[in-house]
DNA sequence: CGGGATCCGTCTTGATACTG
DNA sequence: CAGTATCAAGACGGATCCCG
């Protein structure tokens, strides 16, 4: 991820900044779960890692999809949110989540909540 | 890609199967540019190696996005084609495609094509 | 206590050479 | 032409440590 493009094809440059196994996820996480801390992602992403979701959110942050913001003056928590740009990521997974729900066995959205809209 | 579920997220599950940096850039060769054979894909596909398309190739069949077929009876040439499972994720690449000309420099839709439709 | 950085063993990926 | 074998490099998971 974010390396130099291998090519000028949108799709290949999407899949070089977002085709990765936790970048979307952690994405997912702030656009439909309002999560926006670090051990918020650690618990909601499935079992990243502290390494890779820290490489992660760097990277984020660093393609203009994250902003970084300190959660107040007296403390060293932050909060992760999406950019503009990150935000309109949300056609993309929108797209798979209805292709996850029709294709894949078992997937399905929590009936007890709202998320995915 | 094609391991067992992390969870019951539609998002997460399609991640676990076409989430890596060279699945859905053979989906998009087939879908848009017609290609069908091994080395149609590895011209494409911007250097990928013939064990990493070999192995992606065996793992779209084995997800049922993609059948292999013999090209004739008298010679070795195969012909991979989308089934309507792998068809059925144009509105994924359609959504990757959209965001990445609108937000990634240097992207584009070479003019004197009539591709990504 | 929150947010990482570092180290290490393992698993995955990939470039290259080789084969039918 | 369409892959397989080999082996090196990198990504990852988990534990631990660190720093304010």
């Amino acid at each position: 991820m974010s390396k130099s493009h291998r090519s000028h094809c949108p799709i290949t440059c999407s899949l070089d900044l977002i085709g990765d196994r936790w970048t979307l996820l952690i994405i997912r996480d702030m656009m439909f779960f309002k999560k926006q801390r670090f051990e918020e992602f650690l618990e909601s992403a499935e079992g990243i890692s502290t390494n890779i979701l820290a490489n992660r959110l760097k990277s984020l942050e660093e393609m203009n999809l994250v902003e970084k913001l300190p959660y107040s003056n007296h403390s060293r928590r932050m909060n992760y949110q999406l950019t503009e740009q990150g935000k309109s990521l949300r056609p993309v997974l929108k797209a798979m989540i209805a292709w996850g729900l029709k294709y894949i066995p078992d997937t399905k959205i929590p009936d007890d909540d709202v998320t995915y809209q």
